[in-house]
DNA sequence: CAATCTTATTCAAACGTTTGAATCTTGGTT
DNA sequence: AACCAAGATTCAAACGTTTGAATAAGATTG
């Protein structure tokens, strides 16, 4: 209504309007402790212009002046990875009772994205900031002038305890392991392993946990059965290698009767091969993969993996980061903290017992 | 180094520490066109002096002054819905050019979700807002804030022209159409076909281009081997959907040779439903899909689909909303304005000649 | 009835920028 | 010697809030 300069309403416009300082304005409706003093009728009166005129106070001439931003910034490195998202919608729900608001950002595993969205957490003064983890750069240093600036830092899916920042991980080691020991109660012995990238954090206890629990059902792993995926960019790249896995593995004319793929996609990349190579998933070979993403679920058959309990992460995650802000505040230094995601194994119709073992039963 | 006072280094810091105003640090590290005429001396020592310092410019005092935000909010219905992540891409590529930082905001289809983003669209000052449509409720009245601020809109995911705001949706008719033509073109008479929820905008034309290419192929649907998929909360019930559409047909005992599913999610339910009843998909019925998201092209056998340039779409939406941002400086009326995107046909695995028909080629 | 305490409201400064206008140097032109 | 135009830098106000301190008017007390 008012002839205001700006697109938006302010304060000064409702203070105006029914003839109140922008100060009692400001108490009543940002509802400062100073507002127990404010006239039932004042304070009505107020509220229902700032209504009528449909007044939103400005975020930023708000948290210039208190400042405080109120958001805190959520790095993932890829969006299109169905992992990515229950540990955003954990991290959301722990942000909204909090009325944080989460900085979504995507770096699609980019370098270039990474430094341009650093700037950006720094210039948009977030009070915290999460990390999906990532294996294309070392986010360590990257993270440097983020930790100078004493923005308490957590990571998801990778342990950085080491270099004092909170890190929540699965724990790939007892994943691994569960994977493993199902195959082996199924009866398989031949168990064709595919390790995931090097670079990936990962990967080597996910491979210990295997190797472990093989011990300990006195099961050998040939290392003519063990592949590797190569370093990817894409995290949808893994169907690739399970695809080619695949191949190499039928044309070495080795027997196996089971594979334990490094994760979701690698698995049904798995599947894929198999199949066109004529084989039956699960009666001629059982395949496992991890992570129990969405595609996994709907895929047929159902693939059986380990879960991770993503959103809880996610959930944690945002919890630790306000936590962190919160002591800041009070200048409390809060030591950095660590928490090891248990894994559960979910069967679904991608696993069965061998062909073998089928006929030891029925003899 | 400095006892400031805030966390971060100010442009006061910075003028202090090498003996010049606020204003010309200001001048020099913004770039604005008055520094041309600071001496080159001058300004590299701020640079260097800033650069050392770790100045980040604080965006919130930037844009309280420049009354910018530089800002597009983006609704999304669902980010776990593996459609929106391709368009939210998109549009991270399309405002990334123009210097706009997208805020990423997923109401989880809630309705007390949506509201509270919309506050924050309001309150954060958002130059423009792009909504991924949901189904779930009608947006465009809940939008009738945003519009009274004169913030542009655009919708990706549904037709609101008619209300005057910029939509981009996939041909919907065209993509049903394609789909139905597919199937006949492999020698399909008898084609089972799930509809799209009542709510959702793409049922109808989806639906009403099936029928007009069966009637182009002089094929004709037995309304008996139609269905339709309930209203749904979440997204990926569609598989539910296509599980128990399964059951039902199965159980009437009524003879197809092909289903054409409302979308991916419920064409892999029914996959797994058909799979389940000891069927093989293709060759004892082809399933169609729909979207071309992750799980369908991972799944095996991979899923025949109408491809949506979704990508395209983001990028599109993004480049119209930065435009409407635009025309509204210079208080431009622009028009609201549609793009029908063109579908592709996926041909996949799901998808063959029906038995009778390979006879008939056999002959 | 003056002094004190509530209650209700306002003042004014501050948050960190940006920017039109003002100021102060220079060296160059009449 | 007076004048002027760049050239280099600074002033000061503004953006829309919040908040500690100040004010004014009643009500309560000694």
């Amino acid at each position: 209504m008012g002839q205001r300069k700006s697109g938006h309403v302010t304060l000064l416009d409702v203070a105006r309007a029914c003839g109140y300082s922008v100060s009692t304005v400001s108490i009543v409706l940002s509802e400062a402790p100073l507002s127990q003093n404010v006239a039932q009728s004042t304070r009505k009166q107020i509220r229902e212009m700032a209504l009528q005129l449909g007044y939103h106070p400005d975020a930023y001439a708000r948290s210039l002046r208190r400042r405080r931003s109120q958001t805190i910034a959520v790095l993932a490195y890829d969006l299109s990875d169905p992992f990515c998202i229950p540990i955003v919608r954990g991290i959301q729900a722990g942000l909204q009772p909090a009325n944080y608001l989460p900085l979504l950002m995507d770096t699609q595993t980019q370098r270039r994205l990474f430094d341009t969205y650093l700037k950006m957490i720094l210039e948009r003064r977030a009070e915290g900031v999460i990390v999906i983890a990532s294996w294309i750069f070392e986010e360590t240093n990257l993270l440097a002038d983020i930790e100078k600036n004493h923005v308490p830092i957590v990571i998801v899916g990778r342990d950085l305890t080491t270099r004092q920042i909170s890190s929540l991980f699965v724990d790939n080691d007892a994943g691994g392991a569960l994977a493993l020991r199902h195959l082996s109660e199924l009866g398989h012995r031949k168990i064709a392993v595919i390790r995931g990238p090097e670079e990936l954090f990962d990967s080597e206890p996910r491979w210990a946990g295997v190797r472990r629990a093989a011990e300990e059902a006195r099961i050998e792993i040939d290392p003519r059965l063990v592949f590797q995926l190569p370093n990817l960019t894409d995290p949808t790249s893994g169907f690739e290698g399970g695809l080619e896995f695949s191949k190499q593995i039928l044309n070495s004319r080795r027997p196996f009767t089971a594979v334990l793929a490094f994760d979701d996609l690698t698995a049904l990349g798995v599947v894929r091969g198999l199949t066109e190579a004529g084989l039956k998933v699960p009666e001629d070979c059982s395949v496992v993969g991890f992570d129990d993403v969405l595609p996994a679920i709907v895929a047929t058959p159902g693939l059986t993996t380990i879960h991770q309990p993503l959103r809880e992460m996610g959930l944690l995650a945002a919890r630790w980061a306000v936590q962190g802000i919160e002591a800041r505040e009070q200048s409390k230094r809060s030591p950095a903290r660590m928490h090891k995601a248990l894994p559960e194994l979910v069967v679904r119709n991608s696993t069965a017992r061998p062909l073998s073992a089928q006929k030891q039963k029925r003899n």
